[in-house]
DNA sequence: ACCTGAACACCGTTCAAGT
DNA sequence: ACCTGAACACCGTTCAAGT
């Protein structure tokens, strides 16, 4: 497929690409729809053929955003052997995941202007995979709650780090800010 | 101040003033510089004499918000005697905070286009206030690691259920939610 | 079926001009 | 000093028309 491949029906992809492009190079203000389609090389009007709304081709952002998510948490989580580690690497790769693609992350947990049950489900899913792939860490009952409390606070953290508030700029920082937090969290000694 | 009173000098409050109200009534969307203008009862270029640019209102207004949130947290502060109690009911009373003003609590923590310094340091010194106020909780360097970790997991779990991604719809099931959390942060049964 | 060009209503920003 | 009206470049969306 030489130049100008996506013209064959591949145009919906293209445009995905191309917000993506735009999103890491010039921020959430450079995603125009008619900036996407100017860089996918078609007119303005095309993407109304392949989403209803400017919303819909957000949220399929987000949801490819989701996937690439997904992708390197369970590449991180695989790489560990117990539980606890695995929750671990999971969370480090979940905020590292924010820090290198911070508008893209940003984008991700946002309430689109359209339906987003398909982009939450693939959230869920993704949660329970690495929730149950871990189960072995610590008795049932609680290990819902622990996985539910790790969540929200490796989110928070990386939201408040982006967001300037909690004060890490070099990795070095953000890793051991991670850190003291996992700790705190009761992931480090809880029973079993 | 009868009629048209702020036009006597304190355009920039009434600017301030009507985004806030357009906010809670039409979401982030409906808060154009223009309808706000309009909102206020004047030209859609008499901001530019207050405000360098739609993000320097938008800044003003995430600074009013902050002071908002600062009396809601301090006033649920002042309501509890033991430190850990005075912690449960200002991390509360932040996660109200938030489902009662979504748009903008949203606004809050979002990096401005200019510089958001004055607002950062404003939310920091709340912060440094409530763990000072509550620094009879715990022994002094765990308390800043609890403090700090209470921070994150209550900001994560306010953002998650507002994303939607935190199933609680009603506000029982949000308390229990956060309840369960501040259980697993060790607020619980941390020594002293 | 897929794409285009012109059109519409709206937006942020600037600037000469008014008081 | 403070505000206005016209103007400019841009945007999201629609729609008749082209292939």
């Amino acid at each position: 497929m030489p130049d100008g491949a996506y013209h064959h029906g591949d145009l919906r992809n293209a445009l995905i690409k191309a917000a993506l492009d735009l999103l890491n190079e010039s921020g959430p203000e450079g995603v125009s729809l008619r900036a996407v389609a100017r860089r996918a090389g078609v007119s303005h009007a095309a993407p109304y053929h392949h989403f209803v709304d400017k919303a819909a081709l957000m949220d399929a952002v987000a949801l490819t955003g989701f996937k690439m998510l997904r992708d390197a948490i369970m590449s991180a989580h695989s790489e560990a052997e117990l539980g606890l580690q695995q929750y671990r690497q999971a969370g480090m790769a979940y905020a590292r995941f924010g820090f290198d693609n911070e508008a893209l992350f940003r984008l991700m947990f946002r309430p689109g202007a359209t339906d987003r049950t398909e982009v939450w489900d693939f959230a869920r899913a993704m949660y329970d995979e690495v929730r149950e792939a871990s189960a072995n860490a610590a008795p049932d009952v609680e290990s819902r709650l622990m996985a539910r409390t790790g969540w929200v606070a490796i989110h928070g953290t990386t939201m408040l780090i982006l967001d300037g508030l909690l004060e890490a700029d070099t990795p070095q920082e953000r890793e051991q800010l991670l850190e003291e937090i996992t700790m705190m969290l009761g992931l480090g000694f809880i029973p079993r």
